[in-house]
DNA sequence: ACAAAGGCCGTAATCGATACCATTTAAGTA
DNA sequence: TACTTAAATGGTATCGATTACGGCCTTTGT
């Protein structure tokens, strides 16, 4: 593989020129360049990219800690991101946190050994104070679908109390009075947040919130099915369900189909974050779109922006509004 | 951030020193490898892995190419091959081929460029040709779900045709005589192959393939409805559908819900690779499970093994058979 | 007691680029 | 024509590690 070195004797000038032609940040002159062109595409010439990154002190990389490397929601969010910064000429070194406070620091550390340019993190074990502590060390640091104030402008979320309020809503505007909710695990904000949309949305109607009503699951398929069951078994009447993600309102349908109870025309079901199999699922499910794609999409343009500084980068939004995804799982109730 | 050099100052010893005691390689006395960790720890020493990679020639990152981000087969695919490698201290950077030639390509020179050590690719559309010619570069070539003879010992592949087979056997032994099929594209290879199963399981039985039953899809779940209703058109009795992939399973098993046609007492349905949502299918699909989390451990411990010479790394193989999984979306034919 | 044999460790070259500073060349001005 | 100034290019230190090579100092054997 040809180094710059040999390049620069083929073409007969130094290696500060051939460097220079590389980058274009400095003039030269067009005879010159090419020259050095035609003596790089002669000897097949390319870049090392490591010599270039211990040189330039840039790795032209960008960590990516998602929870998963499988599932519909981080393959949406990585496939974004890849995309936004390949585009660039940057690249993703991804890890997985598996929702765990040491595996997410483990793998942030890991990162940072990469020494990478800019870290986009999506962690959901470690604590707020944690993210702030390493935004002050040297890096660059960009948080998705997670909201921290004092991190404001490097935070790219949603509105999850709107989201919990739009889904609940839906079951309201369809003539639902007794609203069932499953919530995902209240440690984690956004699970937080949807349970309070849900309050919301309720209170507006002058709805009680029932506890009989209510169940904390852990976003898990299964524990819909669970959550569904125990609802039913506590014997209070409800004709609509929500549900704080899509895999939860599979659970509970699998488990009102058990039941023998139809969906939607006995029970409706909303779910939320649109994932990729919501349309798979039958009925097809009504559902928030949680603006994953567009949170990615951001977070990386953010980090062209402001770390790479291209200057054609335009501001972005740091918050993301859910909307409502009607499809078949909602009925109007009959009285 | 600490240097090895500021670390070999506070330790009263040389710079090879401190490389000694971190690569372990070459003996160190306990007591000057004692001096260097402490002098390592105070300064919160971490080794530059830019530098180690420029000066040592190996960047302990693996290339790994998959067609999509998302979707659950490369999920897992993904999923378990950066497991492993992260395990043993190396890193995977990924890149999407989008199933097309050109971006494959361009994905691979893209790696290539990143010096990595290695690369594990899922390539679709690219020619054998192509991929043996870059086998035969600087350039340690692993391949997953694909099988080329002339690079047999680097492919980690399933017997598609097996798989083929058993899915069409699986109708067959519930009883039905007529059944049809939706294939993948006929110019990948894995399609050809599962097709080839199907033919040969029809043949066992004794039963013609008829065209009337067959179409040639994309893989796409829509391709499923469309096939669906293309067969249906022409008028000819089937009992049982076998589809190439789970996603086109999804679209018929939509598409014959919509034409009033239950599943599976009037139509049994048998998919393929066992992605994630096909339990979440109602009714829950039966399906061959594609061993994509077996094929992907294996790729990683091959690299593991032969390009960075872990001697702990069994030798695995590279053939992976597929199995069926019975769900519900198969009934025995009523007579 | 002396030589041979290793075990440890330091010196310095090296990996392939970048980037600062110096120098040469060309253009512009009086 | 002579002088100033800017543009183009070259020389070289540097990034932070790895790794021959060689030297010194203990052991060990006789």
């Amino acid at each position: 593989m040809a180094t710059i070195y040999e390049v620069s004797k083929a073409a007969g000038v130094s290696l500060a020129t051939v460097s220079r032609v590389m980058n274009g940040n400095t003039k030269v002159s067009d005879k010159t360049r090419d020259k050095v062109l035609s003596a790089m595409a002669e000897l097949g010439y390319k870049p090392n990219a490591i010599a270039q990154s211990l040189a330039s002190n840039r790795s032209n990389s960008v960590g990516l800690l998602v929870s998963e490397l499988h599932g519909s929601f981080f393959g949406d969010m990585m496939s974004t991101i890849e995309t936004t910064l390949r585009n660039a000429g940057k690249h993703a070194i991804i890890a997985a946190g598996h929702s765990d406070a040491a595996k997410e620091q483990q793998a942030i550390e890991f990162l940072l050994d990469r020494r990478c340019d800019a870290l986009i993190v999506h962690a959901e074990a470690v604590s707020d104070e944690y993210l702030i502590e390493l935004s002050k060390r040297d890096i660059e640091l960009v948080i998705v679908n997670r909201h921290i104030p004092e991190l404001a402008e490097r935070c790219f979320y949603t509105d999850n109390e709107l989201g919990g309020y739009l889904a609940t809503k839906a079951a309201l505007n369809a003539g639902h009075k007794q609203v069932a909710y499953i919530s995902g695990p209240l440690f984690k904000l956004d699970a937080k947040q949807r349970l309070a949309g849900h309050k919301k949305a309720l209170a507006e109607q002058g709805i009680d919130f029932k506890p009989s009503l209510f169940f904390e699951g852990g976003y898990h398929e299964t524990d819909g099915s669970a959550a569904l069951n125990h609802i039913i078994a506590s014997g209070v009447d409800f004709t609509a369900l929500v549900c704080a993600n899509d895999e939860m309102a599979s659970g509970a349908m699998t488990a009102a189909r058990e039941a023998g109870i139809k969906v939607p025309s006995e029970l409706s079901i909303v779910g939320f974050d649109d994932v990729l199999f919501a349309k798979y699922l039958y009925p097809k499910l009504t559902t928030i779109d949680n603006p994953i794609r567009k949170m990615g999409e951001a977070a990386a343009r953010w980090v062209l922006k402001h770390v790479y500084k291209d200057k054609k980068q335009p501001e972005v939004d740091n918050l993301f509004p859910p909307t409502l995804i009607t499809r078949d799982s909602v009925s109007a109730l009959k009285r």
